[in-house]
DNA sequence: AAATCCGACAACCGCATCGGA
DNA sequence: TTCCGATGCGGTTGTCGGATT
């Protein structure tokens, strides 16, 4: 199909004259930001008549605005349903999980977050989703940021959610409201929201081991909110360092961690990934405790909402290696969520 | 205090699609 | 069936304000 270049060329066939009127009226349209008298125009102009008709409005309301931009900035920012301020843990997590599905279909996202505007939507995954992924130097649509995502970041922002519902005492929407992918409710065991932080086994008899894993009802039951900071909360220095003559990624100087105080404060002591060598050739020891540590963190969560067994396929990504269906302990979810771990590592407290 | 950087967001642009003539 | 205007969508750019140097 061909297409008109700019307003100069909107002319097609136009004789000279026409032409001339046209590249007048082109110069006369304003652009750039709005001011508050056209504003008031628009909005006037759409109580009388209603929205639609856009170029036909942009013509008689007196505005020197082409009809693109009078229904843009009414979609974007004057109709009255436009929700303001920072998009919720929820909100994010919908597009998170939509994207994920969906792509760059900003639209058919945002219809799913009422109030809030594709415009805004595509802004927030430009501005702070894809630049995770710079700074990961990874791609923000590859298989290994998708896993990241699943198994670092939204978990983190379920901890969110579950601390503002806690303090808050109201329940979040977003299992009722939403219905599908990771966050399903038919996928979730019948547990209230506020359980979905951060578990121990001091306060839930966590056992990583496959045979304390299984009874769903049971697990859910006894999960209750632990007094353990999640991960992403963890002070690290303060709590988990000492000083050394080894650096965390191993080179001189620094600190070093203590992976038993980190492990144990999560209430993980008794879990044994197995050697790092086995699956992060290159690991170091920061890598390799901010594996476990995310994988923990991820696997608690993902317990939680399962109710104790690790049963969603889609929890640790398209590309995981779980099956619906099968049975996983804890050692199984962390070997699943193989790349994200380290990627998770990196990201620290960016989210 | 001034200059520079950077993140957030509004707005624009080109292209695709739809529907009516 | 074709043409063309209107509308919608996604990518990109411009602008502004706060943070940093």
């Amino acid at each position: 199909m061909s297409r008109r270049k700019g307003a100069a060329a909107a002319g097609g066939g136009a004789g000279p004259m026409a032409m001339a009127a046209m590249e007048e009226e082109a110069a006369e349209l304003r652009r750039g930001p709005w001011t508050l008298e056209e504003d008031n125009l628009l909005m006037s102009y759409i109580a009388c008549h209603g929205e639609g008709r856009w170029n036909l409005l942009a013509r008689c309301s007196g505005l020197k605005r082409t009809g693109k931009s009078c229904r843009l900035r009414w979609l974007n920012y004057l109709k009255p349903d436009i929700k303001r301020g920072n998009l919720t843990a929820e909100e994010q997590l919908v597009i998170l999980e939509l994207h994920a599905k969906w792509g760059n279909r900003w639209s058919r996202i945002a219809q799913h977050l009422p109030g809030r505007t594709d415009n805004e939507i595509k802004n927030y995954w430009r501005t702070r989703v894809q630049k995770q992924a710079r700074q990961l130097k990874v791609d923000a649509n590859s298989a290994v940021f998708r896993d990241a995502v699943r198994c670092y970041w939204m978990p983190r922002l379920l901890d969110k959610m579950s601390m503002a519902a806690a303090s808050t005492a109201a329940p979040p929407p977003l299992m009722e409201q939403h219905g599908q992918g990771v966050l399903s409710s038919s996928q979730s065991p019948p547990i209230g929201s506020d359980q979905l932080c951060c578990y121990g086994p001091a306060a839930a008899g966590f056992d990583p081991s496959p045979s304390a894993s299984t009874s769903g009802s049971t697990a859910a039951a006894a999960l209750q909110p632990a007094p353990v900071p999640c991960f992403s909360e963890l002070n690290w220095e303060d709590q988990y360092c000492y000083p050394s003559g080894g650096d965390l990624d191993g080179g001189a100087g620094g600190m070093e961690l203590d992976s038993a105080a980190l492990l144990g404060s999560l209430g993980l002591d008794g879990l044994d990934l197995g050697p790092a060598e086995s699956y992060l050739p290159d690991a170091t020891l920061l890598d390799y405790l901010n594996y476990s540590s995310c994988t923990a963190n991820a696997a608690m969560n993902m317990m939680a909402m399962n109710g104790g067994s690790y049963n969603n396929s889609s929890y640790c990504g398209g590309g995981g290696a779980m099956v619906d269906g099968d049975h996983h302990d804890t050692t199984t979810a962390a070997t699943t969520c193989h790349a994200a771990r380290k990627l998770a590592g990196e990201w620290g407290g960016g989210i």
